[in-house]
DNA sequence: ACCTAGACTTGATCTGGGTCAAGGGTTCGC
DNA sequence: GCGAACCCTTGACCCAGATCAAGTCTAGGT
């Protein structure tokens, strides 16, 4: 399934180079790649693209989380995407930004200048086809969390979250996805808020519910343990398989 | 925008060849093609495949309307993606599908044989290109119905829905979508309730109270006249600019 | 013509989550 | 060490939308 994580030519810290550049290629385009491809650090809190902005670079999420949101003019706001390390930020064809990227935590991010790496991208097959994988990918997600928005109580919600969070981090650690796992929340109970569809007070008080109830426990406000995680899936509602089903 | 959709080799009551594989391609791919194609048709109501079912093909819609849906065990489901004429359905390199397709109205499908589909996919570039675009495409408005379904009130949920059909539909008519619209609604208030993570009661409810406002009026159950287009992107809380930007 | 079934509407009531408000805990800078 | 700024929690109350319960309307079928 990640067939491509474990190539290791190239900068260890840039996950692209893994994902959507190095699988199955070969050094030549290594080469290519380094002169259009810098680095940038964003702080929390910061924004790294406005909506509406013209999107001058691709790239990936190397260390940190970004969000995707979206805002109505009256101030409403909701996560429509979560790039933890790894993600594809940007739009191959794409002349402006559809959404604000936030950096939620501190973020660095792996660029490359967009109109290069678009033709890299038209002489180099496999890579638009990587690209494809990774967008149905997303396109799945998104639909996944459509579910979640459109018809899952507040407590599912939150246990949802949880255990994609759960999940992925656990997965970067090569651990499994069974029994305890322990991890730290990367947001805000606000931004857990925006990306749930929910008001903070909800968040919180959902939290606070799941802890009485022993689904989890917390050390302080972002470190979570959760003693089963099948428990947890339970209180999402998801089925169990865990999505071992593309 | 729609580069492609003026495009008329081949059969022109086959969006497909227009959209993913017509676009910018000479005559031989086409022949290619004829050998991995056939047509199926569906009643309103049949389910096109079942989530886990094996894909055996991918294709596009020709006529009618089909959604994808997802339910959870309890019964509570969520439309995930409405597929009106000329969207492409299925996964290339996915072998099983990940949601429940249902025609929601009497549906003609043009279909390719999935494996044929693939090498095709794999030989000419600029399919597989054209296949990224229209994944991005439905990507966008995927996250913008996490929006829709996150944040906005039931009246603005019903009224986001009839300016995207009123539009779509409005577009295949070649008129503008300014002023007035009128067209009829592909979905029963269940179907509606279901993309909109709404019950049909309320549906039908806020139908009602957008034809005592004067947003909309109704003719019959289905048939929609929309006096003013902006007034209505307006109950939905868009942007007054119809979303031009991609 | 009547009967039935499915699609839709409308009313009455209930409730999950929003809203408003008042705190508490930590981590800064001074 | 003290105030200020965040981030988070908890309580009291309210309301949009869910739920439960009758209906109405229309299209087919006999």
């Amino acid at each position: 399934m990640n067939e491509t994580l474990d190539l290791t030519i190239g900068c260890e810290s840039c996950p692209i180079k893994h994902r959507a550049v190095c699988a199955r290629c070969d050094a030549d385009e290594l080469e290519t790649l380094d002169g259009i491809k810098y680095y940038r650090s964003f702080e929390a809190g910061q924004t790294v693209i406005w909506s509406g902005d013209r999107m001058e670079f691709v790239g990936s999420v190397v260390s940190g989380i970004a969000s995707l949101t979206q805002t109505m003019e009256d101030g409403r706001t909701q996560m429509v995407g979560l790039l933890l390390p790894s993600d594809f930020v940007g739009r191959p064809g794409r002349e402006f930004a559809s959404y604000d990227v936030v950096a939620t935590t501190d973020l660095v991010m792996c660029c490359f200048r967009r109109k290069p790496f678009e033709n890299m991208m038209v002489e180099t097959p496999h890579v638009a086809q990587r690209l494809l994988e990774m967008t149905l990918d997303e396109l799945d997600a998104a639909r996944e969390w459509m579910l979640v928005l459109g018809r899952k109580t507040a407590r599912e919600k939150i246990a949802s979250l949880l255990s994609i969070i759960g999940r992925r981090d656990a997965s970067l650690k090569l651990e499994g996805t069974i029994g305890k796992i322990v991890f730290d929340l990367p947001l805000t109970r606000e931004a857990m808020a925006d990306y749930l569809g929910l008001t903070l007070e909800t968040v919180s008080r959902q939290m606070s519910a799941l802890k009485r109830d022993g689904v989890i426990e917390l050390q302080g406000k972002r470190h979570v343990t959760v003693p089963s995680f099948e428990r947890l899936m339970d209180e999402a509602g998801d089925d169990a398989d865990g999505g071992m089903m593309a």
